[in-house]
This record gives structure tokens, sequence and C-alpha cells, in this order.
DNA sequence: CCAAGAAACATGAATTTTCATATAAATCTT
DNA sequence: AAGATTTATATGAAAATTCATGTTTCTTGG
């Protein structure tokens, strides 16, 4: 009875949608996030910088869906990123239960610095892995 | 149709690959992840669970791997998991280093049931959302 | 306006995760 | 075959994360 010979089933893991998307997310990352290491960020101040590019200014619970961390972690995340001098925490005037996040110049440096790295890095994994600009890939996954 | 006449700084993060696929994977999951929790499994515990359907009896190195689980993180779940009666850890007779990890026959049934809701899961996921078998999105991820 | 409820953050304790390193067993070297 | 090296797993302390809940500040119906 060998088992290599008589095997009819094939593997689950490797041919799962959600293995496959979290392996090729792990995979197509894993370069990248040690860059952002060594730059002295863990991947989530990364994340919580480069979404403040896009909107500095923005709310905790704002900063939190749309870097897809947690709500009480982001908040003990950002204190952090405060005592470092790498974003400062407002109150909202207009409304006291609100904290606004900005970056500070220092953290805007840094995080315009790796925004730069991040888009080389996904013009590589593109180009030498597609050949096209990403769009198909993008929009699949929007889809998703 | 020029974005980038109409809107000069087009945001950096929602267009970024390597957001999309943590999204795509995280939007994607939420669901079956909840489910999982339901029936009293973290994520990584089903990881495993998942990669002992397909590896039983692999080895804690060869495990970590398949389901993407650093080491010393995998051993501390897999002893957890040990406590509670859904696998076993056998040292290998070959080399005494090696801890062989098998699904008890609890494991087992709850895996199974499990990888079938997953592929239920999927099911509704690649139809509803694309209507093919899927083959096209995970040849591409497999690509990356 | 006031009380009740909702929204936005913060906090604390329990649990997990990480990182470096210890331990132990095989393998290699000479 | 002893010592050195490598491989496999475990461990411990520090740090991060989770979960439930607390606090403060708006908002709203009566």
């Amino acid at each position: 009875m060998n088992k290599t010979i008589e095997n009819p089933k094939a593997p689950f893991v490797p041919n799962y949608l959600l293995y496959l998307l979290a392996a090729a997310s792990e995979a197509a990352s894993a370069r990248f996030h040690s860059h952002v290491r060594t730059r002295g960020l863990r991947v989530p101040e990364w994340r919580v910088m480069a979404c403040l590019t896009d909107t500095d200014g923005s709310m905790v619970t704002e900063l939190a869906r749309y870097a897809m961390i947690e709500q009480s972690r982001l908040t003990k995340i950002i204190i952090q990123m405060d005592a470092r001098g790498l974003v400062s925490r407002r109150s909202d005037p207009k409304d006291g239960r609100r904290v606004r996040v900005f970056l500070t110049p220092q953290g805007r440096a840094l995080a315009d610095e790796l925004v730069a790295d991040a888009r080389a890095h996904e013009l590589e994994l593109l180009t030498s892995f597609q050949g096209g600009d990403g769009t198909e890939i993008k929009d699949t996954l929007r889809a998703l």
C-alpha cells in the first residue's frame, strides 16, 4: 500500500484561496518589511506612517480602519510613536473626544522616504513577476 | 478621465500592492476566521489543524514553514493544543531531536469539519465574486 | 435644558508573540 | 572516536496584542 502511488486526495492547504492570499501577502511583503525594520520601525508603525502620508490629521478610529489595526492597539502604537517624535496627537477643537494624529517633520521625512522605497519595491515586484503595471492583479484584489 | 489632473495627490495606500494583498487577505478571511473562533479555535490553531490534515505527523519545523508560523511560537501553540487533546506530540524514533505532530481522533474530527466548511466558504467566495473556479486568481497568487 | 445614550479614546489584566538563547541529539572532521 | 558543528526544539523574559470595560465628550428626544 504505497501511499504515494495510492494517494487519491490532493492536499488542501496549497490550493486553498485564503492560504494563497495570506502566503502571497507574506511572500510579497517579506523583503520590504525587513527593510522597514532596518529603518527602526515595526510593520504596524510603518502602516500608520504610510496611512498618514495620505490622510495626515485623521482621527484614531479612521486611522485604525485605514491601517487595518484594532483601535486600542492603534492607540498604544500611536502613543509610542508620539514618544519617539514620529507623530503628534492633538485633540480636535471641534470635538473633544477625537484625537487627531499628525506626522511630525521627522516622521514625515521618514515616511516619505519609506513610501518612495515602497513604490520602488512595488515596481520591482510588478515588473519582475508580471511585466505589467499590476492593474489586473490590483483590480482582482480590490474585487475581494 | 485623467486622475492626475483631477486629483494631483493620488493616495498611496489604496493603490499599493502590498496593502491590497493584505486587505484582500483580511477581507476574504474575516468571515471564516470568525467561524473558526466560534468553534473554539484561534486562527493560528486552525492553520495548524488544516496543515495537519495534509501532512499529519510532520515535524515542528516543517509544520512551521507550512503554516507560516515562527518555530518557537508554533512550539507553544502545539503544546497548548496537545493539552487540549487536539494533537499529540511524539518524538521521532529515527531522530531524537525531532518532534512529530499528529492529530488526535478528536482533533481530526474537528479539522475535517472545518476543512469542509472552508471549502464551502471558498466556493461561495469564488462564485459570488468571480463566477469562475478561481484558477486564474490562484495562479496569479502563486506567481507571487 | 436634562437625562439617556452613543461615540471616541484610553486603560488594565490576561494572554500571545518575539527574540535571543538554552538544551539536546545528530552529523561531520580529522 | 572525541570534539566541533549543525539541526531541532524548548524556554524565559520582555514586549506586543486582545478583550472587556472605563472615562470623557458629544448628541438627541422629551
